[in-house]
DNA sequence: ATGAAAGCGCTAACAG
DNA sequence: CTGTTAGCGCTTTCAT
């Protein structure tokens, strides 16, 4: 408001606290104009060598840096992508899934290694809709989602808007946005697959089948169960969400009910995690009474109690692939969705039946 | 670079694909001025309250959102804060510690709370001072690093530089910058009395004290060795790092050499992790043989083998804390460091005498 | 109550 | 090779 000085708080004193060098000042010092100093700054080879490292070593030596905000303002060019976590709104719950933050990281680094910037945010998980307010003002070139949640519809909808979008999730028939996801159907039949294969019969799913992807994993759990003989027992399914606020007195629930399961198949580490205890807190073991299958293989898995054997998902490799698919979009390439491999990892809560 | 097409691609066509809405287009549908357009989007009582309002309806119709590149160069401000997470450039471990990231979404919250971006990246922990980088180039109003690391010194020289800074970590002595943390020295303090009020008399400690806030825990846990008349023994002492990758084989190594330890206090719950798995492969039991104390009380430490006894570390309120003491300090409020309150969580790694 | 014009810090024609 | 000039999308005096 009231900071109008505008030439003023030369070099002279000592206590220039305050405003920022901008490029008239490095060219005034270096006796040349702005457009040279911009050049030089820029490697442009219109200008002097001997000019251009006279005004680059000055810049480093008086801790210049542009200004990115004009810079792109002028060039109409922004190295933001945004990154969208959608939170429970029901429970406010921050983020926290190990497995939803590990991809963070995973796009933190593949952004950073291409030389974009990542601006991070939460959205509330019934209006996914909104996180293309940072495309539609401009701060961010596109949008990464983590998770398609309940909101497929938003989803298409933002795409057909033309809102540049790669979302982490399943891919779902009619699908108009792009998204990269690990093979969730696979997840679902390797882990069913593995709990037929030592002998359990009552094999519960736990996941809200209302989200594409736990959709998809009960499809290959389904589909196991087939391959066995067997059908899906709807009594044996318990939508639990993600949030392990909201899941543990619903997994309480289910296994202090349903006394007859010998397996189940959980959409997360963390609820697998939960079921774990929740099946002990009934009295029985793992895995000797109940053997467990969780999800994502996060970092942690291996030292839980008991070490998880888990659906391992491409964390390492998703945060690229996310960040090639957008940049792609962005190049104008039709890139459809894609689905990467994932493989089961044995450990103690559903252990190879030799053991 | 080929796009230098002014005014054109109006509105006749049906393949508006491209241009990005702005102000003078709905200024031109509404049949007024931009400047007017600015003052009715900005709520201003300069202009008729029914024009007021047929303009803000035109621009939620259209979609329409500012852009805040023009906006903040225009205004001098920004509403971004850079938040800054180190990594380990020998290993290139990426951000994994659960506690970090549990931070950086506390952080998420309170900055979206006050309606601020967050710039999330990663720094190399050898040179903190490359985190002022989002503060010279005027993408961030501030920074916050999440850790001081190595790097006391690096971090009083950002501080001389007037670059408003808030650090995560420990309160050291002549310290220039803010900084926010836990109270360290209680932590290790609480930890290792547990301990020793166990009858525990060999009581390791793993973490490296080249890092303030290890350096902090370990006074804590030498003044309650002294409490108990005991000296602390430089063998039982291990400067693990955090990364797990690089711990992992550290630990087991001091596990199998040490077997005349009977307690350990671990700087991190992951560290405690890889120790408690290290004491097992060389034949002893947690926490009958030896007891096992963390610290941070991650998310998932109640649910792993055994549950975790550990210092609770007061993440929900950190967010708002460091948010709070960058705000303040970019009012000009002269903020000294704070010191958070911490406490021990019993469980089964280190259960109370009784249990 | 509204419009015209200037300018935030930078880049890119366009002249020299 | 370098300087002058115009303008990115917006806000804000200053005139009406």
């Amino acid at each position: 408001m009231a900071k109008s000085k505008k030439t003023a708080e030369g070099s002279e004193g000592g206590g220039a606290e305050q405003r920022r060098l901008q490029m008239v000042d490095i060219a005034r010092l270096a006796g040349v104009s702005v457009s040279t100093v911009s050049r030089a700054l820029n490697g442009s080879d219109l200008v002097n060598a001997e000019t251009r490292q006279r005004v680059a070593d000055l810049a480093r030596s008086l801790n210049y840096s542009i200004n990115f905000g004009a810079r792109n303002l002028r060039l109409q060019e922004n190295k933001t992508v945004a990154v969208v976590v959608p939170f429970d709104a029901a429970s406010r719950q921050h983020i926290s899934d190990p497995f939803f933050l590990s991809i963070v990281g995973s796009i933190a680094d593949a952004l950073t290694d291409r030389g974009y910037d990542m601006l991070l945010s939460r959205v509330d998980a019934e209006r996914l809709d909104l996180a293309s307010h940072w495309f539609d003002s401009g701060k961010a070139i596109g949008v990464i989602l983590i998770g398609q949640w309940r909101h497929h519809d938003q989803l298409n909808e933002m795409a057909a808007r033309k809102l540049p979008l790669v979302v982490w999730g399943g891919e779902m028939p009619q699908q108009l946005y792009c998204s990269v996801g690990g093979d969730n159907v696979l997840g679902g039949l390797l882990a069913t697959r593995h709990l037929l294969s030592l002998g359990r019969r009552r094999v519960a799913f736990i996941g809200d089948a209302n989200l594409p992807e736990v959709w998809l994993r009960r499809e290959g759990y389904v589909q196991a169960l087939a391959e066995a003989g067997l059908t899906a027992d709807p009594a044996l399914e318990l939508p639990a969400p993600f949030e392990p606020g909201v899941a543990t007195g619903v997994v309480q629930g289910f296994c202090a009910a349903r006394q007859d399961i010998d397996a189940v198949v959980c959409c997360s580490d963390v609820l697998a995690l939960l079921t774990i205890q929740a099946l002990r807190a009934s009295g029985r073991s793992v895995p000797q009474d109940v053997a467990v299958v969780g999800y994502d293989d996060m970092p942690l898995a291996a030292y839980c109690d008991p070490p998880l054997t888990t659906v391992h998902q491409p964390v390492a490799e998703a945060g690229a692939e996310l960040v090639e698919a957008l940049l792609g979009q962005l190049r104008g390439e039709r890139a459809g969705p894609r689905t990467m491999p994932v493989y089961l990892k044995l450990r103690q809560s559903a252990p190879q039946s030799g053991a």
